[in-house]
DNA sequence: ATCGTTACGTAACGCTGTCACGTAATAGCG
DNA sequence: CGCTATTACGTGACAGCGTTACGTAACGAT
């Protein structure tokens, strides 16, 4: 009943080629003749291990979700939620430039031409939003915020943090106004704008920027 | 001398085609052989009017950054600085939703596959925030905002507003934290935390909601 | 040992961007 | 008016793409 058994090393490794070849040779040069050679298969593995290209991509923007949940749930939840909140926006943004041909596909629009992501690849990327909800309601929770509509919160700080994330993919923030510059002013603003106190918020980012250094 | 002269209507033809083909049939559609077609002529025309389909794609981006930069400045100045920004927000975003195929080339990190920005495409994009600089350095000029770094304020209201629209084109922005709902909170944050009245800003919102109800 | 089932290499199809080549059309000049 | 230089552009080819039909080889169950 039983035939030649799939060779379970096949599929990561056509992943992990595929996120090669994006990461060092572009979108354009995603084909599966070319990972068929890197993983020394032809190019029907690319159909009996994944539906078609659309599919490894798609199993790849899964990875890259899988990797981004990963980071932010390292995030260690500490006695102060604010310094918290800014670890994880700085675990995102850490991310997202580690592996930013990955995020361009997660999050880009249109990504690779031809390719778009279905509603349940989106359940994925919202995990992400989830881990920050947490953070914020521990904040208001706490009273550093005030306790209102946390969710609502949480979104404003993943927009931020996303918009922060692709201009700076974009190359569209320079001197003086750098990507570091902007983050710091967007999320202080944002947890000023949630009602903490501007001295606790001072405390709390360089709480967070030391965490930061100790974690890389 | 002189040869056969350009037609001088194919090449706007072209980025038409192109613009439209990108927004009906989606990027994977955009090919030399189906813009031929669909302008009557065939597919060397975009290499004697352009390089090839990448300078292709570039004259359509530009024509996006015009149509966002036209729509930015159809904003008036009126005697109300804050309702300005408020109102060029919403232009940012309208146009967004109106040419979204074209902002996901126009910002979309890889955007079409293989196909990348230059630097002197970037100027283009910068222009938007130009007209956003003036307007917060208007609020600040009227006591509205404090006067502090202008160009940093203008950029986080850029970074917020194109966080807020790729996130919502991604289809990230659901139900009850639509992008209406985000829109208003982030910009209103933003304006309350550079320092206007809170009275006065929601004035602003008004008037800046009937400011978009009549021109549109 | 045989058979059913499945992986996978080969080769093809239609598609793509790009370019060499030949032809047709035009403006300037005598 | 006629000639010629110059250029647009249609035709056809090339390599490379995703995808699939087909044949073969390898395996588990019987």
């Amino acid at each position: 009943m039983s035939p030649r058994p799939v060779d379970p090393n096949l599929r990561p490794q056509l992943i992990d080629a595929a996120a090669k070849l994006l990461g060092e040779e572009g979108p354009a040069a995603l084909s599966t003749r070319k990972l068929a050679a890197m993983v020394g298969t032809s190019t029907t593995a690319v159909y009996t291990y994944f539906g078609g290209m659309d599919d490894l991509v798609r199993a790849m923007v899964h990875e890259g979700f899988r990797l981004l949940g990963d980071r932010m749930g390292a995030v260690e939840e500490s006695d102060d939620p604010v310094a918290d909140v800014l670890a994880l926006g700085w675990a995102y943004r850490d991310n997202a430039r580690e592996h930013w041909h990955l995020y361009n596909v997660m999050f880009g629009g249109s990504g690779l031409s031809g390719f778009s992501l279905t509603d349940a690849d989106r359940q994925h990327g919202r995990y992400t939003l989830d881990i920050l909800v947490g953070a914020v309601k521990r904040c208001a929770a706490t009273g550093r915020f005030r306790p209102f509509d946390p969710e609502l919160v949480a979104h404003q700080l993943w927009i931020a943090l996303h918009g922060l994330v692709t201009l700076d993919l974009g190359g569209y923030l320079v001197e003086p106004n750098t990507a570091d510059v902007c983050f710091e002013a967007q999320v202080s603003g944002m947890i000023l704008g949630a009602g903490d106190d501007p001295q606790r918020a001072q405390e709390s980012l360089a709480r967070a920027a030391q965490r930061r250094l100790r974690t890389q």
